[in-house]
DNA sequence: GGCCAAGGATAAATTAGCTA
DNA sequence: TAGCTAATTTATCCTTGGCC
């Protein structure tokens, strides 16, 4: 099951100089970025690899966050809102420290990203496939890529990404790597951390041979052309036969 | 800092459905 | 009917937060 992935240290590159410009050392550990627009990355991805690809991404494409103002969350971590930043209540601002420019941005960048992870899980969660419903070739080809070459424990947020981008439920993504887990121990992981501050294990390939620091961003790049290139290849294959 | 409970993540076992 | 895969249940381990 290698045939088709092989090119993925390419693909990874790719994306890897999207979500790291070329102005910085491509990958290398910096300040945590605005979550970058999923739309504009797909162009931008797209026009590296030198492929047909649409100008517009399709509409199951991730779209930018709406940053709407968070509500108090019942979970447990995230106790931040945006008025913790912005505008401190009269009765706190005797007591908040001054924070630098890097702290707020972090700060920030945080909420950012439990909004847009939040967002990303309900447009997961209305993703409807039937039950007991085998994945077809494409969804199998990306999850098996993940899985051989990027981690056998995607987190959460991976795993909704994944859901999106092929179109199948967020739980069957999850119970397919759980049982796939089951079928195939193979393979060694190394623990590390993405850019969001998730622990996850990782393969060594992709860890050291792809980038070192991974990132919500960084994956879904890797994922959505992953993606566009195996349904372009069974196109082929499918007009060939 | 140590203890403990709660919750989450995971593996293992099991069941259900499909197909050759 | 056997084999495979998807889905569910259960048990165990680990992390986290609260309390002293």
């Amino acid at each position: 099951m290698t045939s088709v992935h092989s090119p993925l240290h390419f693909l990874a590159q790719v994306a890897c100089d999207t979500v790291h410009p070329p102005t910085s050392p491509p990958c290398s550990p910096s300040p945590p970025p605005a979550p970058s627009s999923p739309a504009d990355s797909w162009q931008s991805s797209a026009s590296s690899m030198d492929l047909h690809i649409p100008c517009t991404a399709p509409d199951h494409i991730l779209q930018p966050p709406q940053m709407q103002p968070l509500r108090h969350s019942t979970s447990s971590n995230s106790s931040h809102t945006s008025s913790d930043v912005s505008s401190p209540s009269p009765t706190r601002r005797k007591t908040a420290k001054r924070h630098s420019p890097d702290h707020l941005s972090q700060i920030k960048f945080k909420q950012q990203m439990r909004a847009r992870r939040q967002m990303l899980m309900e447009r997961a969660m209305r993703i409807k496939s039937l039950d007991n419903s085998p994945v077809n070739d494409h969804q199998l080809l990306v999850l098996r890529m993940v899985y051989d070459q990027i981690t056998m424990y995607p987190p959460e947020s991976w795993m909704v990404l994944l859901a999106i981008v092929i179109r199948r439920a967020f739980k069957q993504v999850k119970n397919w790597f759980s049982n796939e887990r089951q079928k195939n121990k193979e393979g060694r992981s190394i623990r590390t951390q993405t850019k969001e501050g998730d622990k996850v294990r990782l393969r060594p390939m992709a860890l050291q041979q792809w980038c070192p620091e991974w990132s919500d961003a960084f994956f879904e790049e890797v994922i959505m052309i992953y993606d566009y290139k195996v349904l372009m290849d069974l196109r082929l294959v499918s007009n060939d036969s």
